[in-house]
DNA sequence: TCCGAGAGCTAGCGTTGCTAGGAACGAGGA
DNA sequence: TCCTCGTTCCTAGCAACGCTAGCTCTCGGA
């Protein structure tokens, strides 16, 4: 019963060698250089090993999505409570979006990018992203206006943060004016 | 002289054909069906023929991404033109370009998602895509307020329509709901 | 009629995600 | 102590990918 417990304790371990490994790959390489034959070189065991823990490369690329909502709920959540007042709540809390977008653009991609086969916008979606989509929530909460859905008004709000961020990432809109169009949006959706 | 003449119209139409080949291709299953060999058998050419027109996949793909440029510019000025005022173009512009994106969503991927080594946010930029944004800077010049950047308001303004549109395709948004966001979007902009 | 340039083909390289099939290890019973 | 059987993991390989080397064969020009 024990070694049972034992073998089921290492394979999650491996299991979280496995996230933790191709995470580690793709934000320093970007997921393009992420291939099942690097991962389990990383990990040093051989290629089908993963294929043992996940049905596939979406499926690890899916297990570090959920990873990275957690953070980006974590870091959502510091700054709209860091944030002096009800109203700096959303603007700090659009700065630590874009920031996280920055500092961390493979977790971010692979979270609101990639085909991920995960479920989003349903309540089946990862808690975690229940949870950032939340802070988005609350600091949008006191700008909504009357008779203004504020779950769509939030995910109209958190569109245009992922557009900014991701037409940046893309090229298509130079990054050293993001400042001034956040605050451009900002000053639109705070009523 | 006049059969070299003929020879340079052929190979003009080859390297359409290639184009608008992959770019149906992509329209109909999407970019990751889009292969060299499928492309070689469309248009009833070796492999290596591709190659001599252009210097690979993602030159092809550009190729096609300044097409949809074409494409999306003369529908946002439709959109615009015939718009019955000033203040309601901005919303037909929006409409229009979300529209493009619903309906041509390969066009508009290798556009504005995927990685097309294509100048973007610079003057040597396709012709057609200063023009597309030339349509949206139009819809909003009405409503920028005072002090405020055209340039970088329509920025914002497009990269919100621009999240809108991949979160959407992304399922990280439900579409039912498209329309709300849409008009949430425009009565916030429009001051 | 012959030659040479060039166009386009066949074949193949290295890489990808993924899988089949066998070897080796280790727990449990005689 | 030894055998057996189930599990675990590796080697090897498949089909498909983007791309290229090198040969063949056509066809215009002398």
């Amino acid at each position: 019963m024990s070694i049972q417990a034992r073998r089921e304790r290492e394979r999650a371990e491996r299991e979280k060698l496995i996230i933790t490994a191709a995470c580690e790959l793709a934000e320093a390489e970007g997921w393009e250089a992420v291939t099942t034959r690097r991962l389990a070189e990383r990990i040093e065991y051989s290629q089908p090993v993963l294929y043992s823990h996940f049905k596939g490369k979406g499926a690890i690329m899916a297990a570090v999505a959920v990873e990275g909502c957690v953070i980006l709920a974590d870091e959502l959540r510091a700054a709209r409570t860091a944030a002096p007042d009800a109203g700096s709540a959303l603007a700090a809390v659009g700065a630590a979006y874009t920031a996280f977008a920055e500092r961390r653009p493979a977790l971010y991609d692979v979270i609101f990018s990639q085909n991920v086969d995960l479920p989003f916008a349903t309540p089946e979606a990862p808690a975690a992203l229940h949870a950032a989509f939340g802070e988005l929530v609350e600091g949008l909460r006191p700008h909504a206006g009357d008779g203004e859905d504020l779950g769509l008004l939030t995910e109209t709000y958190w569109a245009a943060l992922h557009g900014l961020v991701t037409l940046m990432r893309g090229k298509r809109l130079p990054a050293e004016q993001h400042e001034r169009r956040l605050e451009l949006l900002l000053k639109r959706f705070a009523a």
